[in-house]
DNA sequence: GCGAGTTGCTCAGTGTACTGACTAAAATCT
DNA sequence: AGATTTTAGTCAGTACACTGAGCAACTCGC
C-alpha cells in the first residue's frame, strides 16, 4: 500500500554512499586495484607475515572473500602466499616489491580522492560523518562478535 | 612504507556500514528478500507500471543490476514483467498481490530494524548521519550525472 | 518515408561478499 | 598416545554491482 521514503533508511544510504565512492575511486585512484584490494595492501604494509584469518579481521572481510582477494592480488604478483612451516594450515602473506610500490602510489591518490569525495561537507561535518559511521558500524559488529 | 589509517577513509567505512547493515537485515528483516530487493518492491508500490530504466533511477542501480534483480523477483512471483504494447523495448513492471504482501510485511520489520541499527546514536545524531551521507552521495552522483 | 541516432534491454565478464559444507592440520582432553 | 575439538583454508552456491558489447525498437531530421 504505502511506500516508505528510502532516503531515511541507513541501509539504502550506505549502499549509495559506497556506490558513489566506487565510481569516484575508479576515475581518481585506479581502474585495476579496487578499494578492498587497497585495504589488503595497506594491512600487509602495516603487518607483514600475517595469515588470511588475521588479515580478514583487520580489513573486516570474511575468510572466503579474503581468499578470493588474495588470490587475485597474488595472480597480479602484488603479494606472496607461503605455507607456514610451523603451522601447515596457515598461508603467510607478504607484499612483493611491486605490491609495496602499488600501495605507495595509491596512498597519495586515495588521500586526494577522499578530499574530493568529502568536499561537499565542511571540516567539522566530515569529522562528524566519519565518527558517526564508525560508531554505528562498530556497534553492529559487536552484536555478532 | 607507511600504512594509512583506514578508519579515516570514507570508502572503507561505507563498506563496513553496509556490511553491518546486511548482517542485521538477514536476522531482523528477511533471509529471502534482500535490502535492494525491498527497494525495488517499494519503488513499484509507489510507482507501478514503470519500466526497468525508470526503476533503476529510483533505486539508484544500473540497468544490468536491475535486470538481475527483477528476474529474481519475477521468478519468486513477486512481480510481473510485461512487454509494453506501445513500445516494444520496454518491460512494464507491476507487483503481484504476493509482492505487495511481502512489501507490507517488510515495511514494519524494516522500521524496527532501522531503530536497532541506529540505536548507538541519539536522535540528533541519527538525523545528522542520514543527512550527511545523503549530501555526499548526492554530490558524488552529480559528478557523473 | 528512410537513414541516422537514441533508447531499453540483454548478455558476457569481472569483482565483491556472504553462507554452509568440507578437508586438513593443530591443540586439547582425557 | 588416542579421540575430540578447534582452527585455517578451500569450494560451491547465491546475490549484488559494474563495464562494455550488442540487438531490437523507437524517434528525429531531412
Amino acid at each position: 500500500m504505502t511506500a516508505v521514503d528510502l532516503s531515511t533508511h541507513p541501509g539504502h544510504l550506505a549502499r549509495r554512499l559506497q556506490q558513489a565512492h566506487t565510481l569516484l575511486w575508479t576515475t581518481m585512484v585506479s581502474e585495476e586495484t579496487t578499494s578492498p584490494q587497497f585495504a589488503v595492501l595497506n594491512a600487509l604494509t602495516e603487518k607483514p607475515d600475517i595469515d588470511q584469518r588475521t588479515l580478514s579481521e583487520h580489513v573486516h572481510l570474511d575468510r572466503s572473500t579474503i581468499a578470493d582477494l588474495v588470490a587475485r592480488l597474488g595472480r597480479r604478483g602484488l603479494l606472496e602466499r607461503v605455507r607456514d612451516p610451523h603451522d601447515g594450515r596457515r598461508n603467510v602473506l607478504k607484499l612483493t616489491d611491486e605490491g609495496a610500490a602499488v600501495h605507495r602510489k595509491l596512498v597519495t591518490r586515495t588521500t586526494r580522492m577522499n578530499r574530493v569525495f568529502l568536499a561537499p561537507l565542511d571540516e567539522g561535518e566530515q569529522e562528524t560523518l566519519l565518527r558517526l559511521i564508525g560508531r554505528v558500524a562498530d556497534a553492529a559488529e559487536e552484536l555478532r562478535g
